[in-house]
DNA sequence: GACAGGCTACCTAACGTTCGGTAGATTACA
DNA sequence: TGTAATCTACCGAACGTTAGGTAGCCTGTC
């Protein structure tokens, strides 16, 4: 286990959330962790292998807390839906966090191709999940659907990812619980109230 | 009036909305406009004052079309609200075209401060625009409304632009179109509660 | 002849990246 | 066990490129 490698990963997706992509230097990089510019191309050859190094792992950590809760009988569709929240509403405690792949997804022009292929299988399994979550949550009647699965799931995916979009802008954090609330009357049956 | 300053303003705008302001250079500009870098100066002094004008005329002209339709007494709720799908519509039927603000609050961080200034200003006016038709057409008994017309104006206007954001990685136009059919199915009264 | 519009030439700063090399730990084997 | 070879982590200095921006000259038009 390489501690300087994953500082520097730390500090790598930090900055990039923060700041961006294209804005956050090597030189940026370095003066976080404490080291010279030089030892961070000594673990990641290029800017571009960090930048698919930092995707995998954030996107392999969600998938794994995604899957658990989805896996686990405990937990209904409507604590799954709730649980999926919680890392937006994270986001918009802080001054300027926004997602990883959110904030990539910004920059995807100036992105190399190596790093656009991973964002995008990122918001892909979202998606899935999101449309698995509510298939199944319509199955049992915990929800009650005016569209299609695949449909909501792109609702809520897309406006969730927006509004950490748009507060950048307007600083205004009520905007995601608006959302929130929106989402959840939008797929809440009249009798599963909580 | 000044043709070339004008061509600028084409150009550069363009140039944000396909590859964002960070990544966009003077002579990127200049190259396209068929002048030098110096001249791009000698019209717009600062990349921050160029910036500026840019979103000035854009949330100018969005301003007015919005305004014209939403003071037209022949035009409906529903009309207005179709007609503020087009541009993201149009956005979407273009390789890698976004709405500009959408494309400038993914950098805020980067940006001047009397960049973000502007910005904000856009988001703000599309939202109270959206949230007056959403009141109208509900007083009016064109919409049912299952939240406020406040939190569906921000549905509406974070899922719009988070779908622009999520097709440049996902390169999946049905994106959009899910969501504008979403949107209809939310705010029409037939099929708003079951 | 004033001046706006455009030019060439140049500047400083910052970027990602390369190069050559050091210090120390680990390994190979006589 | 001694020692030579090898590897890992890191560093200082510099590379070539590009960025935004400046200074000053030329030219056409009123």
């Amino acid at each position: 286990m390489n501690v300087t490698a994953d500082r520097i990963l730390d500090a790598s997706q930090e900055l990039i959330q923060t700041r961006g992509f294209s804005a956050m230097s090597f030189q940026d990089i370095a003066s976080e962790v404490g080291i010279k510019k030089p030892s961070i191309i000594h673990h990641f050859p290029t800017k571009a292998e960090l930048g698919v190094a930092i995707i995998r792992r954030y996107r392999d950590n969600v998938s794994a807390q995604l899957q658990e809760i989805s896996e686990d009988p405990a937990k209904s569709s409507w604590d799954a839906l709730e649980f999926y929240f919680s890392p937006y509403l994270f986001f918009a405690s802080t001054p300027d966090k926004v997602c990883l792949c959110g904030a990539l997804a910004g920059e995807i022009p100036a992105l190399p191709e190596t790093m656009r292929v991973e964002v995008k299988q990122f918001m892909e399994a979202h998606q899935r999940w999101l449309e698995e979550i509510l298939l199944e949550g319509a199955e049992c009647g915990e929800f009650v659907l005016i569209d299609s699965p695949k449909s909501l799931s792109r609702v809520i995916f897309n406006s969730l990812q927006g509004s950490l979009l748009v507060r950048r802008s307007t600083e205004d954090v009520s905007q995601l619980k608006d959302i929130i609330n929106a989402i959840r009357k939008l797929v809440k049956s009249e009798s599963s109230i909580q």
